[in-house]
DNA sequence: TTGAAAGCGGTACCAG
DNA sequence: CTGGTACCGCTTTCAA
């Protein structure tokens, strides 16, 4: 089924049949009509990639993130899609479970795909596919990865201030030995998030930190959390990288019999909507994710007549909040 | 960039690039170095639309669900992707938000982007949409909606069954009174699941049901709990029509002081992995969603040779899962 | 083993 | 207002 069948039927050119589905308005009245009828007669369906392929420009931009079910990306994600949507664009997405070669992967696919402005929040990144990206000349914004470029803006939070606050704050509270759950980056184990958590730590000469690590879920939460204490370091306070792991952090210290925050306190990130709706409550810090899918679509989709404006680094400062999962540090600690 | 210049470039003809691309065997190596040597020089991505257009097919397939947001569908879709990239095949997702018109806008653009085939988890499909869907041939995968056609596989979940055990156990723990917590379907208030819920019910004399409903998120469980609660109707068990809209409502309960499951049992449904984290962990019913992912892909993706097998339903019988959400009926109602 | 050329299904420019 | 037609970038015979 193709333009020329529904032209043939409607009695006039391929032209005409295209002009009606661009709703160009020049089309007559009684034609447009009888091309419209023939349209649905047919059942016809515009081929995508033809009309792509015609045209030069897909209208489509792409997000490629770490790991989707990680409600701090889904949002991202769907405050980019909802603003796409609102200028006439469509998203392609793309999730990498923090693997590097599904990231080489899915930026070839969406390279492929032609999309016209890409958004990898993808926290690690090769610098040879970082050039690649840089010499195809479409515009990206690379969430807490990389500099700024030509073609490239750059998103990122401070994620080491958010870290000092929490940091402080336990620290105020009493706590003296300090948990940190972490994931696994892309890259080696030495992941940056790990690294703020202990020069944040390193700053105050009273305080002591132990990492773990392991997946960005709710069991990997749960699984670095009994590392953790099983490894003999004995926190009265978990910092985790996010609020999904601190979820899985509070299930092993309930399974374990220690009260939050009475026997430890926890500490989340992201804030995202899941961390009030936990028990108790999760103190964390908040990244303003619908404002980052502003950002990233302002950027990638180009507006009527300027360019899109790229070449820049945005910088978020996060905001701390204190819920019910922290406290005073236990003056004795409980065996576990 | 185009494969022309690569030809160019290599001194070859873009038959030959072609060739190279498609791991051709029949090109002789030194051309192929050749070849493969302009091709990175120049850093050529080859257009996909392109592609498909000359190839005449996409090697894609599309699922489409209502709310990603929920891990019940992104588990489903995660096992979908999986398979399908094993047999080398790639995905197109898209989002409904339970909006019937951003259902119709989806499954245009996925049979504009000629996907091979599709799913749609969306509980809710006009019968013109699907009538749609038919006349193009495309394999089809519906979850719990519609019945077999002639391209269309059906996969339903026996709800019946999987409330019916719920409800009996509440009934068996003494409870008498209970809530039903949903959410809305895209089409009208009267939504299938509620209904089921309702019948389950109708056949126990002395049970009787209230149900409430709003968004599918934590916020839309909690908000139908409150709402529920302040009724004057004093449900003992809340029965929440998935895992996510329960954890909703746990909050709701603590809110306002009443313990689960000492003074109100709640229920799930779908056995995400929330439910193992949440406190107190959930009484649910299990879906199994990798299960369904692996008979959309089987379904959707002709095997060498035969074709895509179609024009059946499958029905999957849920499983009950008593955790700690649930409990005796109280003897005193607590006011709240 | 390689090249020439005919599509694939649209778009858009140029005439009429 | 409508038709003819030259591409868009790649795949795939058919010949050589």
């Amino acid at each position: 089924m193709n333009l020329e069948q529904v032209a043939r039927r409607a009695k006039v050119s391929t032209a005409t049949v295209s002009r009606v589905l661009n709703n160009a308005d020049v089309v007559k009245n009684t034609t447009r009509a009888r091309v419209m009828k023939a349209i649905a007669e047919l059942k016809y369906h515009p081929n995508l990639h033809a009309r792509n392929l015609a045209g030069g420009k897909s209208r489509t931009i792409g997000v490629i993130a770490s790991n989707m079910e990680n409600p701090f990306f889904f949002d991202i994600y769907k405050a980019v899609e909802s603003d796409a949507h609102a200028r006439g664009y469509e998203v392609l997405v793309a999730n990498t479970d923090y693997r590097s070669e599904q990231l080489v992967t899915s930026i070839r696919l969406m390279i492929g795909r032609r999309v016209e402005g890409l958004a990898a929040i993808v926290s690690e990144m090769a610098p040879e596919l970082i050039e690649e990206l840089v010499e195809t000349r479409i515009p990206v914004v690379f969430y807490d990865v990389g500099t700024p470029r030509q073609n490239i803006t750059n998103i990122r939070v401070n994620y080491r201030r958010g870290v000092e606050k929490v940091v402080d704050y336990l620290h105020s509270l009493g706590h003296r030995r300090l948990g940190f759950v972490g994931h696994h980056a892309m890259l080696g184990p030495i992941n940056e998030r790990m690294k703020t958590v202990v020069d944040a730590v390193a700053r105050i000469p009273s305080l002591a930190v132990r990492t773990s690590a392991d997946t960005d879920t709710l069991q990997g939460g749960r699984e670095a959390t009994r590392a953790l204490l099983d490894s003999g370091f004995a926190p009265t306070a978990i910092i985790c990288v996010n609020d999904v792991m601190a979820v899985g952090a509070l299930r092993e210290l309930r399974e374990r019999g220690l009260r939050v925050p009475q026997d430890m306190s926890v500490t989340g990130f992201d804030n995202v909507k899941l961390s009030e709706y936990c028990y108790p409550a999760l103190t964390t810090v908040h990244i303003p994710r619908d404002r980052i899918g502003h950002i990233i679509c302002e950027r990638l989709i180009s507006k009527a007549g300027k360019p899109a404006p790229a070449d820049r680094e945005i910088v978020i400062d996060p905001e701390f909040m204190v819920r019910e999962s922290t406290g005073q540090a236990p003056v004795v600690i409980r065996k576990y």
